[in-house]
DNA sequence: TGCGGCGTTGCGGGTTCCCGCAGGCATTTG
DNA sequence: CAAATGCCTGCGGGAACCCGCAACGCCGCA
């Protein structure tokens, strides 16, 4: 068995390394990576490996670094690494799992007690281990209240990366009254309508805009993501003309 | 000699602990916080303490923590240690030092002689540090071409927290006009009006929004300052009724 | 004193955004 | 089959946004 390790913080992977070394004996070989691209080639040359992944990383970070190992590899099993359960990263990483891939999410404020039981469930059960909080911020997604299905999920996107309802309808194949009705979906699911509706000075809020800040402090919305978006949306671009 | 330590991370806490312990070694008391909020509490324990600060701390951040502390005691020097150089985090720490007071910022990746050599340097010989690519991301944004204002950053906080042109001129004391005028400006700054000119299909982006996410991914903003802004916002808004 | 630059403000317009209303189509339910 | 529900679409209008143009005050400079 061999174990490949992407993550850029010289201090995290070394404790990844110990934690591998006593949770898995049996593992033969342990490979360390930097950041994305690193894991990816080395992914490739070690066809065989389990993955261990952090998702904040630079210059390419862990979801796109999964997204073409996975893509090479469905099989293979994959155990991410984060700081953070945002909804950003949640929903990033479940959006790119195949069909039968196992996986886990576990934080890294987590004891290492938890990180060992992962590794072993996830590489040796094949089984999928989500962290306890990561599952509370998917439930929240999935509940009635502040659940955002998914294509209002892209259309968010849409206007985050600064698209004009025309573009948006363009691009999802949709007209642009419907392009309307979801942002005005999107704006209900995020509470715009509660705030400052006290007597008649109300449009202190561009609702566009306000959409954008509060799914960033909601963490709906982050970096990683809007990098991802935008690299999407500049393909989409240049294979329109 | 009391140095106290904020860090949320406890390998990165122990690391720099060390890091101390060696540079330092007339340091007579290590103090460790985890948080920003456990800082502030500590630091006015300890008053003659110096302070290495992270600036990604939940729940409460570096740069909220520097503030209140500078705020209790000028004189204080603070060294931050950062993963990041970006501009919204140089910016914020900037626009907070107080006159005459030693600070520092020093970036994670850094050699642990660099970090040695910056803790005498403030800490001792009382003197300002900044890493060098730190230098670069200050230069950048001071010099001619994509240089943006303190005026104009404080209206792009506006715009990207979703604030009507009308209620940004009352926040700032404008006329409307002055308010779009210094979109203007700022779209200009940001080249917004370099995409997408080819013939007359343009009218992809809309402006306002797309300003705020170039300034994401140009990393002119992020998490922190947003919610920072945000804070702000909300106070403004309550002693506007 | 006069001149030119800079920032601010007002006016008017074209465009986009936000939304109420109504009609069309598919699926579900009694 | 009829009614109901949900989604998409078009129309129209009021508000906000983006901007060209022009006028005014302020400051530095010859």
């Amino acid at each position: 068995m061999k174990v490949l390790i992407a993550e850029d913080d010289p201090l995290h992977r070394a404790y990844l390394h110990d934690a591998v070394r006593t949770a898995l004996p049996e593992c033969a070989q342990v490979i360390e990576a930097g950041n994305g691209g690193e894991a990816e080639k080395l992914a490739r040359e070690n066809p065989a490996a389990h993955v261990v992944m952090d998702l904040q990383m630079a210059p390419r970070n862990g979801i796109e670094a999964a997204r073409t190992i996975w893509r090479e590899r469905p099989a293979t099993s994959i155990l991410f690494w984060s700081n953070y359960a945002d909804e950003a990263y949640v929903r990033g990483v479940s959006r790119i799992v195949p069909d039968g891939a196992a996986y886990g999410y576990v934080l890294k404020s987590a004891s290492e007690e938890r990180l060992r039981l992962a590794l072993r469930s996830i590489f040796i059960e094949n089984q999928c281990v989500i962290d306890r909080e990561v599952r509370g911020t998917q439930a929240m997604s999935l509940g009635p209240g502040g659940g955002i299905s998914d294509s209002e999920y892209d259309i968010l996107f849409d206007i985050a990366l600064g698209l004009t309802d025309r573009s948006i309808a363009d691009r999802r194949g949709l007209s642009l009254r419907s392009v309307q009705n979801r942002l005005r979906q999107i704006y209900e699911k995020l509470d715009l309508y509660q705030s400052g509706e006290t007597d008649e000075d109300d449009a202190r809020f561009n609702l566009r805009g306000r959409a954008v800040s509060t799914a960033i402090l909601r963490k709906l919305l982050n970096y990683g993501a809007l990098e991802r978006a935008e690299a999407d949306l500049q393909e989409w671009l240049s294979a329109q003309r």
